[in-house]
DNA sequence: GCCGTTTTCGGCCCGACTGTTTTCAGTCG
């Protein structure tokens, strides 16, 4: 069994576990074990429980350690399989609807024999939920609006569609009168391709106007909760937004702990403890004596920051971009001052793969080149698809020739001072063979290979056929890696670090597809292989001049592999693309 | 169930908000 069947055994081992009313903490461990092994690269994993180590990794013990092996082994656990047994499958359903948590699941199960969620709306409908003590009329009328919108709700967002929404959110609340400062927080700020909810974080002088004006906004379809420092609200498709107001002196706390991620605080906390001391939205406070942080940072009792980067400072740690708190290693770097100067979206000088009318784009050559100058590019690759993408209206060798003619007729002509590259996104077929002969391939500045058939071909053979492509002297980068649609579809199974490797025993960049539909390859990925030396493209696979601002994503995720500017081709000047790009040809 | 160089036992984050209570439990983040 994997690494990944693993963990999700172990995470679903503590959900079934609060289902029972187990201990919390036993829970915890569960989904910390979960987390723990997931953070692992698989061959790191494969070796620890190979050598019977895997109890060295911090968050797993004895006990897990123990079930592990067993899953690793056997692909089986018995005492997963008698847990899961003990529990109606339909309770664990039960938890996604909001407001519904174990103990409620467990009075409704044992009152009224609810075990599913069909079950429950037919309770609630007649009022009998109502009728049980500890539920009443709101929490029966809540419970059958969320089952009516569960979908809705339980539903993760692009980062992009997010970002729309928040974004004018934002530029409200800092026009108030009464606001003092603003931010996003949450997965949004932290650059995450999926995002939950929206976390705004406020400063003000006075609550009620910006309350006010938070839960009028156009486009909210419920206000959820307000209170005195706290609004909810939930628009329309679902997405729900938090608004925090704090006073000023504390703000620089709470967007740091409503920032995140989780794991992120736990060390933060952690590190501040070592230290004597309580680190909270509240405040930085002498951990010992007697009261709450809160009640301490009231009284001025703990360290006064202005800036995020002060709670860092204040615990000897160098500032951690948002994108990169994710408890993975950041703390122990920011403590060396070993932090990387991360990649930023100026830096990009161009962008390769790029489409246009002549396959599946909305916007011609021309248009496509006069969009990249506006933003400044020194240069556009165009990267139509190829013949056997014929869903796509991928291009023949003759309309490739042709549109080779048309690139060298415009860079000629002076018009645009961006310099059009010419390439193709070139389909690896079946058997890992390009759809292009080597004659055609060889009249291009630079070729991407991507897999756009065949999805459901096993590992190995997936793997085998992206390598052999990878290893093609034409193949100059390698197209997203998976295929993953996010939040629609999941990506080809395919062995990541074996194609790593070969890309960079090959000197093939990897791409970092920019849509904000793919994101691939995944930011998990980025900093072991750059380490290793692997080079990054940040491609926005426009297939519209707008679609060129996607590079915008593509920074977010690149950002959270720990990505500098030296890892990113697409950071070059001109110039040094030219003699990169011309380097390669001349190798093959 | 995990952790630990003050601990191998006794901790493990905790406050806001809601709805049901009549002083608090459950959920959420």
């Amino acid at each position: 069994m994997t690494k990944n069947e693993i963990a999700e055994i172990l995470a679903d081992i503590g959900t079934l576990m609060e289902l029972k009313g187990e201990n919390p903490f036993k829970i915890r461990a569960y989904a910390g074990g979960a987390r723990a092994i997931e953070a692992l690269e698989n061959d790191e994993f494969e070796r620890l429980v190979a050598e019977g180590k895997i109890d060295t990794i911090k968050g797993i013990g004895e006990a897990l350690a123990a079930k592990i092996a067993e899953l690793h082994a056997t692909g089986r656990l018995g005492f997963y399989d008698t847990l899961k047994a003990s529990i109606e499958p339909g309770l664990v359903e039960m938890l996604r609807i909001p407001g519904l948590g174990p103990k409620k699941i467990a009075a409704l199960h044992k009152e009224l024999g609810i075990a599913s969620i069909s079950a429950l709306e037919a309770a609630c409908k007649e009022g009998r939920v109502a009728a049980l003590a500890g539920f009443g009329e709101k929490t029966q009328e809540k419970l059958l609006e969320g089952i009516r919108n569960r979908e809705a709700y339980s539903r993760r967002h692009l980062w992009w569609d997010a970002y729309q929404v928040a974004a004018p959110i934002l530029r409200g609340l800092q026009a108030l009168g009464p606001v003092k400062r603003a931010e996003i927080a949450g997965s949004l700020r932290r650059g995450m391709e999926t995002v939950g909810d929206l976390d705004f974080i406020v400063a003000a002088s006075e609550v009620a106007p910006v309350m006010d004006w938070f839960v009028a906004n156009p486009g909210i379809k419920e206000v959820t909760a307000r209170g005195d420092t706290k609004a909810s609200v939930r628009f329309e498709g679902g997405i729900q937004a938090d608004l925090r107001i704090v006073p000023p002196e504390q703000f620089a706390f709470a967007l740091h702990h409503f920032t995140g991620s989780k794991d992120h605080n736990v060390l933060m906390r952690q590190r501040a403890l070592d230290r004597g001391l309580s680190l909270s939205e509240w405040g930085l406070v002498p951990a010992a004596g007697e009261g709450t942080a809160k009640e301490k940072a009231s009284q001025n009792k703990g360290v006064a920051v202005t800036e995020e980067a002060g709670v860092f400072a204040a615990l000897d740690l160098a500032f951690v971009p948002p994108e990169l708190r994710e408890g993975l290693g950041e703390i122990e770097a920011a403590e060396k001052g070993e932090l990387p100067k991360l990649v930023e979206l100026p830096q990009l000088k161009g962008a390769f793969h790029n489409h246009t009318t002549a396959s599946d784009g909305r916007n011609t050559l021309s248009e496509m080149t006069a969009a990249a100058e506006a933003l400044g590019w020194e240069y556009l690759g165009i990267a139509d698809h190829s013949k056997s993408s014929r869903q796509a209206n991928g291009l023949t060798e003759d309309r490739l020739v042709k549109q080779i003619e048309e690139i060298g007729a415009l860079n000629a002509s002076g018009k645009y001072k961006t310099r059009v590259f010419t390439g193709t996104e070139c389909d690896i077929l079946p058997d890992g063979s390009l759809d292009f002969e080597d004659a055609i391939l060889a009249k291009l500045d630079y070729v991407v290979v991507s897999v756009h058939s065949s999805f459901s071909q096993d590992e190995e053979t997936m793997t085998r056929r992206i390598i052999r492509a990878v290893e093609n002297p034409r193949a100059t980068m390698l197209g997203h890696l998976t295929g993953r649609i996010l939040l629609e579809r999941e990506g080809y199974r395919v062995d990541a670090s074996k194609v790593i490797d070969a890309a960079i025993a090959n000197g093939v960049v990897i791409e970092l597809n920019a849509s904000p539909y793919r994101l691939d390859m995944d930011w998990r990925h980025w900093r072991r292989a750059a380490e290793r030396g692997l080079k990054c493209s940040i491609n926005p696979d426009a297939h519209s001049t707008a679609g060129l601002s996607a590079v915008k994503t593509g920074i977010n995720s690149a950002r959270k592999g720990w990505l500098t500017r030296d890892d990113v081709v697409n950071t070059l000047p001109l110039a040094k693309v030219e003699a990169w790009l011309a380097g390669k040809r001349g190798r093959r």
